[in-house]
This record gives structure tokens, C-alpha cells and sequence, in this order.
RNA sequence: GGGCGUUUAGCUCAGCUGGUUCAGAGCGUCUGCCUUACAAGCAGAGGGUCGGCGGUUCGAAUCCGUCAACGCCCACCA
């Protein structure tokens, strides 16, 4: 086979994926062997791939490609989320467009261009995704809108309503003007806004002197919803202006003062507007001390004929014409610069406006405290732990969940409302009926005579189901397929959704399965940019995946995301990251080529050969052995890093250098056959990581039956007992090695025509890797302290060694030699010091001044041999 | 306002319950090499009073206190 000299992923990488699908790799099916389950993230239905995904997805695939090899039950469950806002605002987007406003449609029109919109987008992502070689299993594909998952969201609503824990009622929501809904606490972002504080005259109504209060308020264009005045009862300033009546500014009604504890004396004047209708803390004062509530705003942020003035005006628009008319009228006080914190929408990004209204909500505390314990003690396990605490705040803090969305694209609430007043809540509307008729004693009821609830459930309240209506186990509780696959693993996620999705499916989970969703849980951090900032279209820092895959290959950029992402910090994405992932890429194609490249001969091993093979063999039981603790603690980056030397750094560097055979020469078979099980294994190792270069070598390695896969061989097969003993004077042989090279690349000796003596003195640990020294740097060893005045002298490991290169260098060393003895005998004093410590003597452990006398003893030998070598190079001088 | 986290080489980060795996890794930088797998490479090298100050200890990057900078989450101060 003739191999090109770099790896070209294009190639290789679409027809392994077809293999692998071709073969049903990816797909899973309960049986004896242990589950590993994963359900990802479900991406919106209409969305694309970005960086973030990309990420996500790498390390939900690195996990399920590691459990695969290590003989478990694989099951990665991929699907789409119907987004309900996000979708419902594109199709709303691409409808005006059109010239078509929603509000012209019925419910059915509306939906049959959502459902085409969908489809026409749906599950881009999905493609993409295969893109990267995501491993799963496809034929499982689900959607959040899809029959299962629709009547299991179904049957959960009318469970938990059943269960009296979900309700009906007005309160305080926050509003999105844009997308016309109600949204639940999680949906609004608050961010600070450099805006005014007005101050606002209130006259005093009927006061002969024409007294005011003055009120200040960041949001002048509320006042027609001002009902009251509220000053501290405690507040001295004020006290004049109790049982007293205030006229609003222009709006000229007169309103009383009241008086609550709630009034921060020290803010403003002490004195706040109270407007029930569109501030929560008004809200509870005006539910505490009785007073009208004035809704002055349309559903939109424009202004509603209840206000009498600026009527249809929007909201922002009325607060800069507000600030005109009041100070024409003599009205306003003064005006501040002042910053304070606005409430924004997460879809739309328009600021939310609290409002009153009638909405579903699921009690929350009966969740929280089940959903606290397990986390807290860790049978339930966050990585990294930090988001235990952010967890805990907020189950500790919890509110009611408002779950109904005044939209249509999403679960229609399976609530029906009677005609004389009331409703029932059924799984469908003949249950519906059935109900009503049962509830009204009206056996003649027809199904029209019910109007079902016009609301959608919030998007989430089908996600915290996902892990079990994945498998049917919402509807079919005791099916084998929950039964085997549930709980599920590890969820892979980022920290931004913890509240609106990890949380919730863990309450699902004990409430639904009476057990976690998942047993672990790893929070990948946020993509920025090689900067520090968010990836953002508006920014154009946001490289393209799929552009990336093309320049890189799927393995390269894999590579690239998993070396700058340790878990829950945010990753500092750089595309000279995907290079280096490429190069070795390159760097595994090439190692690929020299190996294959050689000619066998029936021939004795050589010792050098002998002496590598054990000594490799020795580092990849070690390595196995790291690499397994690190993907026990989802320590990925450092897995891939561990690897990654072993394979660029021991097997190409050192390994390959030491039993590669002289130009044109053939290989011993032995050190041959060794050498293709060394990097089969390799590839084993980096199969998660790499997995489409890794089959494609794994596949030319040795001859593959039909359908055969690196994917499905198992890992456990590499030892992990090793010689300590071994590697360690490997070490020593390396770091030998490695100054002999120096001192060649110093002087500019060619090494390779010239063979040169060095003296390791009486020293047998080393004599033993004779062959290696002379193989990688062409020197002849003499068991022997040389004698040779003019040798270079060099220490390792506190032992010295001298090299001869029949010229004399060694006055050029001189310096280097001085100032290696002036830091060795400075080391010394340390240690002497140390010794001669009473304290130290007294309350450290034996083997710590064990080690502390040795480290003595080694420096003191240290020191005189490099004394010898100096004074003798000086008498010459 | 409350809570959490971070600060170690030019950059990105490891360093768990204090002591030879303690000052590390990768990348970048510098030097020398187009050596017959790979210049997307090879062989070497340099680089940090571990944010500041104080304390505990025989001994502190590691434990405690404090200050500073940055970041994140939560919270109803108009």
C-alpha cells in the first residue's frame, strides 16, 4: 500500500462513518452487559451547528466510544427540542415576511407552518453532527413534539394536576412584549442599564401652601398605574405626610399615602409610587393594604386605553415624551443619572414587564425537597463539584414554576373549560368530556361545548422528561428498555442550563422513577474566543464547525476542542488549537508509514530491540493505567494529553528510534509483530478521541474481516502491570541520551560517522542499557571512571559520566561545570541546614530525614567528583 | 446585598489530604538541522520570589487570616 505523505481526512472520514452505520455499531439494544447510557443535549429542532455543540458533543462521544471499548452496552440517544419561543419566533418572522402576521391566522393555519418550517430545517443539526462522528444511535432519533414525548409531557401534566400540584391562578409573571407570553423566573436575564432616576412632584391634595412629596422613580411613564403613595411609618422626614392624599402628576387623580415597612428610608426621598400593576413589590403592597390595580399597558408594551393618556404609545417612547410633559408642567423635581437592573427577555431580548395574569404553575417545594439529598451527598455526582453549591441555592430558594406559554407551538395545556365555568383536566378531549359531563351532572354535553385551554406548556416541561420518555417510561413504566437503560450515566451539559434542565430532570426522575435521571453529571464550560470573549455572531469570532472539519478533519478539530477544555471552565477556543490536532494527525499517519514500510526477516532480536520492546511495553500498561484514572474522574483534556505524549513523545521519539532498522535493512519479525501490537494498541487508546484515523489504520494494520471495527474492541485487554524498575532506568538511559546530543549538537560532532567512549564509571544499572546508548547516539561505554582529563563531564541523576571526543572541549565546559558545583554545594548547605535542624530532627517523619541524609550523601559525591574534573582541567591550563 | 470560583512560565492550564512525581505539561519563543516516516517535522535550550501582606508549622504553591484584581450565579430596593 502506498501511502501518501500526510493524512487526509476527506478521504477517509465519510466512508468510515458509513461503515459504522452500515454495521450498526452505534445502535444498542438491551442485553446482558452492563448499560452505559447517555441522552444528549437536545439541540432546537431548527437550530445549527455552533462551537458550543461541538464541544458538547465531542465529549459525549469520547464517553460513549470509551464505554463501547470497555465491554458495556453503549446507548447514546440523540433527538431535537421543539425550542417553543425560539421556533415560534422564527416562524412568526418568516410569516411577516411574508406579509402574514400571526394574528391573522387560526391555531391550525399557524401550526401547519410551524410543522413545514420544522421540517424544512429540521435536524440540520442532527446531519451536522455526524459530521464529527458523533456515535449515535439514530435510529432511536427523538423529537420533544413527537408522539411519544407529547403524550408522555401530556400525561405528566394531568398526573401532577391530579396530584394537586399544579395550579391555576393570577399572579405577578414576567411578560415578554415581543413574543406575548409569560415566561418563568429562568427565562429572564437581568442586566444593568445606565439609566434615570426621576424625581416626581406629588401635590399634596387640598394643601393650602401648595406642598408636594416627591417620589423617585426609574419608570416616570407607570405613573397611571399609581394607586398609592407609600412612605415609612418610621420615617421622620415624612411624617407630615401621613393620612394625607397625593395627586398624580398629570394624571391628576388623587391617591391616598400609605404606610409600610417595605419603604427603604434612605432611598430617594423615602417616598415610593405604588403601582400594582406593573412592579412586584407594588404588587404585594397593593395586595397587603387593599388597594385598585390599574393595568395601563397592552400585551405588546404599548400603552392601554386604562391609562387615559398616551394610549397606544409604546412604553419606551412614552417614558422620554413623559419626562418633556412633566417638565413643562412643573412636575419634575430633577433627573439623575442612575444604574440599576433590567429584567430581559432570554428569546426575544426585549425587557420584560411584570404583569398580571392568569397562568399555570407546578408547586415546586415537593421537587426541591427530593431533588436536594442526592446531589448534596453525592450519590448523584456534579463535575465539577462547584455547581453543588449554585444547585443547592436555588433549590433552597425555590418558586413556583409558571408553565403555560401564551403560544401555540408547543404542548397545548390539556385543560377544557366549561361553559357555565370551571374546567377539567384529561389526557384527551373525550376523557374531557367525560369528566365535564361527570362534573356538571350534563349527560347531553357535546364535545364543542368544551374549549380547551389556548396556552402552550413552557418548552422545559417536556425536556425534564427526556431522560425517561426517551424510553417510553412515562407511558409504559415497566418496559425493558427503561427498565435496562435507566438510570442513565452521564449527562453532558453546560452550567447555563443547571436551573432550567438539569435540575427539573432530576426532580422528573424521582418523581416519575422514583431514582436520578443520570449518575453523573459534567458541565463543559463556555466557547469563547482565543480572547476571552463570547462567541457571537455580531462579534464574527464564531468559527464555522463545519468549515473547521473541512480544513482539519473531524478527528483534528476534536483534538483541538478536547486540549483547552478541562471540565467547567470556559475553553479559550484558538484554531491554532485544531492545527496541532491535525499535526498529529500527521504525526500518527507518518509513525503509520515507517512501520508498515519495513521488511521482515527471520533474524535474532537484537538486544536493543529486546531491551525496547520490554520497556515500551512497560509504558503503555502505565499509561492504560493513567488513562483509566482520568476518564474515572472525567478528567478528558489530561486523558487526551497522556495519550498524546505517549504516542508523539515515548513511541514515536524514543521507541521507534530504538528499534528502527539502519537504512534499506530488514526488521527482526519478532520486534516487528511486537511493534504493529504496540501501535494497535495506540490506536485503541486514541480511539475516542480520534475516531475516524483510527480506524483507518486499524483497519490496514492487519488484514479485517467484513464489519470488523476498532469501535467495538475492548481496551481491558491492555495490561496494566508494569516494571517500575524498568521504566525508571529508561529514564536514566533518556536523560543520558539526551546530554550526549547536547554536547554533539554544541560542538558540532557528527555522531553517526564518529563512535565516542563514555566513561559511566562502576556503574551496572546503566551497563544493562548499553545498546540503546550505542543505537541512539553512537557511543562505546567503558565500565570505568575515565581518566581523560579533556572528557566532558556531565551528571545524571547524581552519577557521573564522562565523554570523550578526542578533542578538547572540555576547557569550553569549564564555566558550565563551576556554576553546576556552585548550585550543587549551595543545594548542600540547604540540606546540611536542614539536618542540623534540632526541630526538624525532632517532629519530622523518619523517612522524610531518611530521604533528606541520602539526598546529602548523593550531592556530597556529587560535589567531589565535579571538584576532580575541575581542578584537573585547571592544573592543565 | 448574598454566595461561589479564579489568580502558578509569554499563552492555556495540572499540581488531591502541607516534605524527591515540587516548582510541572502543552503551545509559543530561541538555537542547530530539508538526517532515507513525518519541516504539519527532528534534536536541544532558555523561561516562574506559585497575585500582595501577615500567620500556623521543623517545613507552605499547598492550611488559616486579610487585601487586591478578575469571573460566575442568585436577590423585589423604587
Amino acid at each position: 500500500m502506498e501511502l501518501a505523505s500526510k493524512y487526509n481526512p476527506a478521504d477517509v472520514e465519510g466512508k468510515w462513518y458509513q461503515y459504522w452505520l452500515d454495521n450498526k455499531l452505534f445502535s444498542s439494544k438491551p442485553d446482558g452487559r452492563e448499560p452505559y447510557t447517555v441522552v444528549i443535549p437536545p439541540p432546537n429542532v431548527t437550530g445549527v451547528l455552533h462551537m458550543g455543540h461541538m464541544l458538547n458533543n465531542t465529549i459525549q462521544d469520547i464517553l460513549v466510544r470509551r464505554a463501547r471499548m470497555t465491554g458495556k452496552n453503549a446507548c447514546w440517544v440523540p433527538g431535537t427540542d421543539h425550542a417553543s419561543i425560539a421556533t415560534e419566533a422564527k416562524v412568526v418572522n418568516k410569516l411577516a415576511q411574508q406579509g402574514i402576521k400571526k394574528t391573522d391566522l387560526t391555531r391550525e393555519e399557524f401550526l401547519k407552518h410551524a410543522w413545514e418550517w420544522t421540517e424544512e430545517h429540521g435536524g440540520i443539526i442532527l446531519k451536522q453532527l455526524r459530521r464529527l462522528g458523533a456515535s449515535c444511535d439514530w435510529d432511536r432519533t427523538a423529537f420533544t413534539m413527537d408522539e411519544t414525548r407529547s403524550k408522555s409531557v401530556i400525561r405528566v401534566f394531568v398526573d401532577l394536576y391530579r396530584k394537586g400540584l399544579i395550579y391555576r391562578g393570577v399572579r405577578m409573571v414576567n411578560w415578554d412584549p415581543k413574543a406575548l407570553t409569560a415566561l418563568s423566573d429562568e427565562e429572564v436575564i437581568y442586566k444593568e442599564e445606565h439609566s434615570k432616576l426621576y424625581y416626581l412632584r406629588y401635590m399634596v391634595e387640598g394643601d393650602a401652601e401648595g406642598r408636594y412629596a416627591v417620589v423617585a422613580t426609574t419608570r416616570p411613564e407607570t405613573i397611571m398605574g399609581d394607586t398609592a403613595m407609600c412612605i415609612n411609618p418610621n420615617d421622620p422626614k415624612n411624617q407630615w405626610l401621613k393620612g394625607k392624599k397625593v395627586i398624580v402628576p398629570l394624571v391628576n387623580r388623587v391617591i391616598p399615602v400609605i404606610e409600610d415597612d417595605y419603604v427603604d428610608i434612605e432611598f430617594g426621598t423615602g417616598c415610593l409610587k405604588v403601582t400594582p400593576a406593573h412592579d412586584v413589590n407594588d404588587y404585594m403592597l397593593g395586595e397587603k393594604h387593599n388597594l385598585q390595580s390599574i393595568d395601563i399597558f397592552n400585551d405588546n408594551g404599548t400603552i392601554s386605553e386604562a391609562a387615559g393618556l398616551y394610549v397606544g404609545m409604546d412604553r419606551f417612547d412614552v417614558r422620554e415624551r413623559i419626562e418633556k410633559d412633566l417638565a413643562a408642567a412643573g412636575l419634575l423635581e430633577k433627573v439623575e443619572a442612575y444604574t440599576n437592573k433590567v429584567g430581559f427577555s432570554e428569546r426575544t431580548n426585549v425587557p420584560i414587564e411584570p404583569k398580571l395574569s392568569m397562568q399555570w404553575f407546578l408547586k415546586m417545594q415537593h421537587f426541591a425537597d427530593m431533588a436536594l439529598p442526592p446531589v448534596m451527598n453525592d450519590e448523584l455526582k456534579f463535575y465539577p463539584p462547584k455547581y453543588k453549591n449554585t444547585y443547592r441555592n436555588w433549590l433552597e430558594n425555590i418558586k413556583d414554576w409558571c408553565i403555560s406559554r401564551q403560544l401555540w407551538w408547543g404542548h397545548r395545556i390539556p385543560a377544557w373549560y366549561l361553559p357555565q365555568g370551571g374546567f377539567v383536566v384529561a389526557e384527551t378531549p373525550e376523557e374531557a368530556l367525560e369528566l365535564a359531563k361527570a362534573k356538571t351532572g350534563n349527560q347531553d354535553m357535546k364535545p364543542e361545548d368544551l374549549r380547551q385551554d389556548e396556552d402552550c406548556l413552557d418548552t422545559w416541561f417536556s425536556s425534564w422528561l427526556w431522560p425517561i420518555s426517551l424510553f417510553n417510561g412515562i407511558l409504559d413504566p415497566d418496559n425493558e428498555e427503561i427498565s435496562y437503560y435507566y438510570p442513565t450515566s452521564d449527562l453532558v451539559t453546560g452550567p447555563d442550563i443547571i436551573f432550567f434542565w438539569v435540575a427539573r430532570m432530576i426532580m422528573a426522575g424521582y418523581e416519575y422513577m422514583g431514582n436520578m435521571p443520570f449518575k453523573n453529571v459534567y458541565f463543559t464550560g463556555i466557547v469563547r474566543d482565543k480572547i476571552g470573549r463570547k462567541m457571537s455572531k455580531s462579534l464574527g469570532n464564531s468559527p464555522d464547525p463545519l468549515e473547521l472539519i473541512d480544513k482539519y478533519g473531524a478527528d483534528g478539530v476534536r483534538m483541538g476542542m478536547m486540549l483547552a477544555a478541562p471540565a467547567g471552565n470556559d475553553i479559550l477556543f484558538d484554531e491554532a488549537l485544531c492545527e496541532q490536532g491535525r499535526n498529529f494527525n500527521n504525526k500518527i499517519w507518518n509513525a503509520f508509514r515507517l512501520v508498515k514500510g519495513w521488511q521482515t526477516a527471520d533474524a535474532e532480536q537484537p538486544e536493543y530491540a529486546r531491551l525496547a520492546t520490554g520497556w515500551f511495553e512497560a509504558m503503555l500498561a502505565k499509561t492504560t493505567e493513567e488513562v483509566n484514572d482520568l476518564f474515572g474522574k472525567y478528567r478528558l483534556s489530561e486523558a487526551l494529553m497522556v495519550v498524546y505524549k505517549l504516542f508523539w513523545d515515548e513511541f514515536s521519539s524514543w521507541y521507534l528510534e530504538m528499534v528502527k532498522p539502519a537504512y534499506g535493512q530488514p526488521i527482526d519479525r519478532a520486534t516487528y509483530e511486537k511493534t504493529l501490537g504496540f501501535f494497535e494498541t495506540l490506536l485503541k487508546l486514541l480511539h475516542p478521541f480520534m475516531p475516524f484515523i483510527t480506524e483507518e489504520l486499524w483497519q490496514h494494520i492487519y488484514d479485517r474481516k467484513p464489519g470488523e471495527s476498532i469501535m467495538v474492541q475492548t481496551l481491558e485487554s491492555i495490561s496494566t502491570i508494569y516494571n517500575k524498575e524498568l521504566i525508571d532506568g529508561f529514564e536514566n538511559a533518556k536523560e543520558i541520551i539526551k546530554n550526549i546530543r547536547d554536547i554533539y549538537q554544541k560542538y558540532n560532532i557528527n555522531w553517526k560517522t564518529d563512535s565516542n567512549a563514555l566513561s559511566i564509571g562502576n556503574n551496572n544499572k546503566i551497563a544493562k542499557f548499553t545498546p540503546i546508548l550505542n543505537k541512539l547516539t553512537n557511543v562505546f561505554i567503558i565500565q570505568k571512571e575515565s581518566s581523560i582529563v579533556t572528557d566532558i563531564i556531565f551528571i545524571v541523576q547524581n552519577q557521573k559520566y564522562s565523554l570523550s571526543l578526542g578533542r578538547n572541549f572540555a576547557i569550553l565546559e569549564l564555566d558550565r561545570m563551576k556554576n553546576e558545583l556552585k548550585y550543587k554545594q549551595g543545594f548542600l548547605e540547604s540540606i546540611k541546614k536542614k539536618l542540623s535542624n534540632e526541630k526538624f530532627l525532632h517532629k519530622a517523619p523518619l523517612n522524610i530525614i531518611e530521604i533528606e541524609r541520602k539526598k546529602l550523601l548523593d550531592a556530597e559525591q556529587t560535589i567531589s567528583s565535579l571538584k576532580e574534573s575541575i581542578s584537573k582541567l585547571e592544573q592543565m591550563l
